[in-house]
Parts: structure tokens; sequence; C-alpha cells
DNA sequence: AGTTTTTGCTTATCATGTTAAGTAATTATA
DNA sequence: TATAATTACTTAACATGATAAGCAAAAACT
């Protein structure tokens, strides 16, 4: 009698209205948005600007380092890493201890989209932390801090 | 002097290891994975089966609805859709009000699929509400949901 | 009615997601 | 030390994500 909401629990599998997948989904398209619309000036996409701000971040890193820092899976690295090489904003040099690694390092020009967008990065997380609340927003990546264990 | 954990605020930007667009991702990944490992004997992907679950539950969509409710953006929804009719897990008829609108429904083929996964898919959703807590999960949707508007 | 705008999609293009297979370098083992 | 794993990637193939452009039908407007 202390129900304040349905638990879809006897019925079945959660609506798509509340399936957590769909959910996850949802609110990266929200969260990303206004990132994606900043980076589109600067000719790079998210997870180009995620690969660089952990080389900024972390300094030289090799691809599997890169790959779990950014949420990246290899392959798809692999390509980013690729693309961001031909453009001139990272360069990789093989290990000399183990030839299989390479250190990936940033360039002054991949830096240069660093600084040019990371004040303009700052505010717009800065504003979602505000209009969702800090509150809020420490507890939700606590939340899926745990989920990802 | 309460403070139980660091704030990352006057510092800049939340490091990668807690950012939140790469924490919805790793989230994702760790409640999909299961969910494609059942998917995977029956050929079909994630989206798919979303697609297919949408059309069970709720009855005969237009694409619209559909890519609402599966979170799907239209072109992704109708290469899809072109799949799975070729597939023969759904028919489409165009509305006879309205001759852009098509009416899609799943046929008996579709679901099957819906069928004989529904069962594991829902003990696989339970296993996760149950892991994480029932009490941390309806927590983590209600956030999300908030996180969207 | 004729024109413009909007709507509901599809197509095109490029980038990434995902799985599987391939490759060269390193390590472990017999 | 020759060989069998293992590791750190890369490549391939197919599906989806995302933005822009296209297109026909419907609605709004003059």
């Amino acid at each position: 009698m202390s129900k304040t909401k349905p638990q879809n629990l006897i019925i079945g599998l959660p609506s798509t209205r509340r399936s957590l997948p769909i959910a996850l989904i949802r609110s990266r398209e929200k969260v990303m948005g206004p990132i994606r619309d900043m980076l589109k000036a600067s000719g790079i996409t998210e997870q180009q600007w995620r690969v660089l701000r952990v080389l900024s971040e972390s300094g030289p890193q090799d691809m599997t380092q890169i790959s779990e820092k950014a949420g990246l899976l290899l392959p798809s690295l692999s390509r980013i890493i690729r693309k961001l090489r031909g453009d001139g904003f990272v360069v990789s040099s093989t290990n000399s201890t183990d030839r299989r690694r390479q250190a990936v390092v940033i360039t002054p020009d991949g830096q240069k989209i660093i600084d040019d967008n990371l004040p303009q990065a700052k505010k717009i997380a800065e504003e979602l932390r505000h209009q969702f609340g800090s509150q809020r927003y420490e507890q939700l990546l606590d939340l899926l801090a745990v989920l990802e264990n």
C-alpha cells in the first residue's frame, strides 16, 4: 500500500518507456547534443574529441590505454587515430621495448583544438550540471559507476 | 568538512573517469551485453529486437512512432525496417487516408522471435535488477527520465 | 485553384559500433 | 631453443549513428 509508482514486475519486461537501455541512449543523446554542436565548427566528432582530451589530460598513451579511458573499442579507435594522424592532430611512435605498442602523442595542432574548445565545453558541462542539479548529477554518476562493475 | 568525494569543480572538466557521456556509454554496454549474446542465436541485432518489441507490445505503428519508442533515428529505422521486411519479420501497408505514412505490422515469424526470447530477456532483466538493487534501479531510471527533459 | 510550407519519410555519405579474423611481436612452455 | 600460447594491435564486413539532402503527399495560405 506504500507503492508510489508502477513496478512492471508481474507483467513482464518493462515497457519501452521504462527501459534502461533506451533511457541510457536517450540520455546520452541529450548530454552530447550541445557538445556535438560545439565541435561541428572544429570539424571533429565527439569521439575524436574524447581521444584528444585523454591525450591532453594524461599524456602519451598506447592504444589500449586510450580505448579504456575514452570508452572506445580498439577497432574504432584504430580508425580514429588513423584519421587524427592524417589530420596532424596526433603522432605515434612505436615503443622501443615492445614493438607491438605505439605511444600516441597529441601535437600542438591537436592541443589547439582542446584549447579552443575547452572553455565552452566547461560552460556546457556546468550548465548541464546546474540545470540538472549538482546533487542529482553526482548521484547519477555514482549509480552509473556501480552499474559498470 | 562533510565532503565525502572529490568534486572536480575548481579544476575544470571532469576527468574521463568522471565523465557523464562516457559513463553512459559504458553502462549501456554493460546492460546490453547479455541481451546481445542472447540475440546472436536468433541472428538479429539489439536494435532490431527493440523494433520488434515495440511492434509486439503496442501493435501496428508508423515509422515516426516506432522511432520514438525504440529510441532510433528515422534514417536508421528506415534501414532496419527494410531489413526486417526482407527477412519476413514485418510487413508494411501504406495508410489509406495519408499515403505518406505506412503502418508497420509484426508477422507471425517476427512474433516467434519475441516469443522465443522473451522469457530469457525477462530473466536477464530481473537478474540485472536484482544484482544492481531494485531501489537503485528505479532511482537510476528516475534520474535518467529527469535528464531527458 | 494555385502556390507555398510542412510533414513523413527515404537516400546518401561519412563516422562509429560490433564481431570475427588476421598479423606481427612477445611470452610461456616443453 | 623450437613451438605453442598470448598480447597488442589492425583489417574486414556488416549494422547503426548522425547530418544533410531529396521527394512525394498533405496542409496551409493567398
